[in-house]
DNA sequence: GCCAACGTTGGC
DNA sequence: GCCAACGTTGGC
């Protein structure tokens, strides 16, 4: 069982619109990016994920679960672009700001902090369940 | 709106 | 295979 974070712009989809997609999830699409493919194809049905809005928000507002592995993008023509399943899993009742993170020492090294740019990452369990709590959830949903 | 960081492309 | 030029992302 892995974590990840996956990044969105509220513009492009929102945190309403994965809510709405429900339990059967979204293709993530638009990724053009071999490392953030390259995450995408590590990724297990069942794994969470953290759900991060770039842009203008900044922060990490709700739990994801992936419900289907790596399969043809199907916004690509070319065919070397995958793409995932997402479904939301819960809100944060907390949104956790990127601020925050940066203020903690123990979330320094998380890929969000040292490569922004990179738009599929990984997260340590100890990320996990630090972001979970500072995110007000009593019980992190893990395996 | 600006700029730094990073990834990709293409000429050599 | 190197590196300069360019485009894109994302934080501020």
């Amino acid at each position: 069982m892995a974590y990840w974070l996956l990044k969105s712009e509220a513009e492009t989809w929102s945190w309403d619109q994965q809510k709405k997609a429900g339990a059967k999830g979204a293709e993530w699409t638009g990724v053009r990016n071999y490392q953030a493919r390259n995450n995408m194809r590590a990724m297990r049905q069942g794994d969470f994920g953290f759900f991060y809005l770039s842009g203008a928000d900044r922060c990490v507002v709700g739990i994801v679960r992936i419900v289907k592995e790596a399969h043809p993008d199907s916004t690509d023509d070319t065919g070397q672009w995958d793409c995932v399943d997402v479904a939301a899993v819960a809100d944060l009742p907390k949104p956790v700001t990127l601020a925050d993170v940066k203020a903690n020492p123990k979330l320094k090294d998380m890929v969000l902090v040292r490569n922004s740019r990179l738009s599929v990452q990984p997260v340590s369990a100890q990320e996990w369940s630090i972001i979970c709590k500072l995110g007000g959830l009593a019980k992190p949903p893990q395996a």
